[in-house]
DNA sequence: ATTACTAGGCCGCGAGTAG
DNA sequence: TCTACTCGCGGCCTAGTAA
């Protein structure tokens, strides 16, 4: 509850000014009683938190440095957790042709969906599926609906824009994962390994 | 102190992969009772946070979606707060000379931290005190230490590099404040107000 | 070793109320 | 009205211990 007066002191100050308040509507804001909205304001003064001000008819509450310190620490640490990766290496490897036949399906929705015409074909890359789930963090992917043809039928997929060597182009994810979760697929107009001159094994790097 | 456990684990399994530990172990990491930690997990996986499997001898532990969201959502507000503002406008005020008095007292020092000989008068510049503190929130200060003449003595001032107009500069903070902490002055190599052709209540924005 | 139950104590919360 | 004290209750913590 403390860390929660503190926040609130802090975003209705916007970590600087001074605040003209009272208990009770603080205690309204945060639900939490008068009683205890007093008291912790009280204990955030002796902790050296905030400064604090009584009156008749109210009071003026102000963060002091430690308090905004706490918090910027708190921020720094968070931020370290949620500094989204910027790129992401792997290795090339072989796929098994399949994609190639899927591309060719969901062509038109990608092309309506991203703008862009795929190439029929991915470029398969092993990397390291929590690196992929930092990596992509940030982003929305681009949803593309599951249909069926008269014979089968075909799940959603996902779509994540991605910069690979210089060309626009995309990661592709299906719902329902066919192979190991290591490897991504990328889709881009052009034949990605053969424009990069890209071998099994050589190190590719995708940027958002 | 249920925060602080998210927050521990997050830190570990870097949000997405999986913790290989023991209660006793975090009990430790945190100074809390092995009993709280056991007691703490079962409840943040009640509350959908975590997933947590037992084996004989330890326990694995992950983030769940709710928990990287909760995380995030605390994030977010603390990035608002903390976002520091890129530019800083002010109006352009009369000083009362004294300014070139005092650059010329500090001028090899100026010189000599910053790189540029000031030119001998300082470009004052009404703003708001809590706005100026929210600009300079996130740079360090150049400071320059007091020293002494036959005559007098001069106090410490602060030095914070800004950009003016396209001119590189300074915010100029005496230690002790002579006038009003609303009205900032800024320090170039030439003659702000002439250069820009400013006049009393010109609109002027400072960069970092 | 582990996890996690039970029991008991302490601490924080809110109701009542004084100033 | 305001703040903030006292006091009783409940939830959270830890120690002991079972499995």
């Amino acid at each position: 509850m403390k860390r929660g007066l503190l926040l609130y002191i802090a975003e209705k100050t916007g970590l600087f000014s001074e605040l003209q308040t009272s208990t009770t509507r603080i205690a309204e804001a945060l639900s939490v009683s008068q009683q205890s909205v007093s008291r912790l304001l009280i204990d955030l003064e002796k902790g050296g938190m905030i400064e604090r001000k009584v009156s008749s008819g109210g009071l003026a509450i102000a963060l002091k440095k430690k308090g905004r310190d706490q918090l910027q620490n708190e921020f720094t640490v968070l931020k370290r957790l949620f500094h989204p990766e910027r790129k992401l290496k792997g290795k090339v490897v072989d796929g098994f042709g399949e994609g190639k036949y899927y591309i060719e399906k969901y062509k038109l929705k990608i092309k309506e969906a991203m703008g862009f015409t795929p190439f029929p074909g991915t470029l398969n890359i092993k990397t390291d599926r929590i690196k992929v789930k930092s990596f992509l963090m940030d982003v929305d992917p681009i949803k593309i609906n599951g249909f069926a043809t008269s014979d089968r039928s075909f799940g959603s997929i996902e779509l994540y824009r991605v910069n690979v060597g210089g060309v626009a182009g995309a990661i592709i994810k299906p719902e329902r994962t066919r192979h190991d979760d290591n490897v991504i697929e990328v889709i881009a107009d052009v034949h990605l390994r053969k424009k990069m001159g890209l071998k099994e094994n050589n190190v590719v790097e995708l940027k958002k």
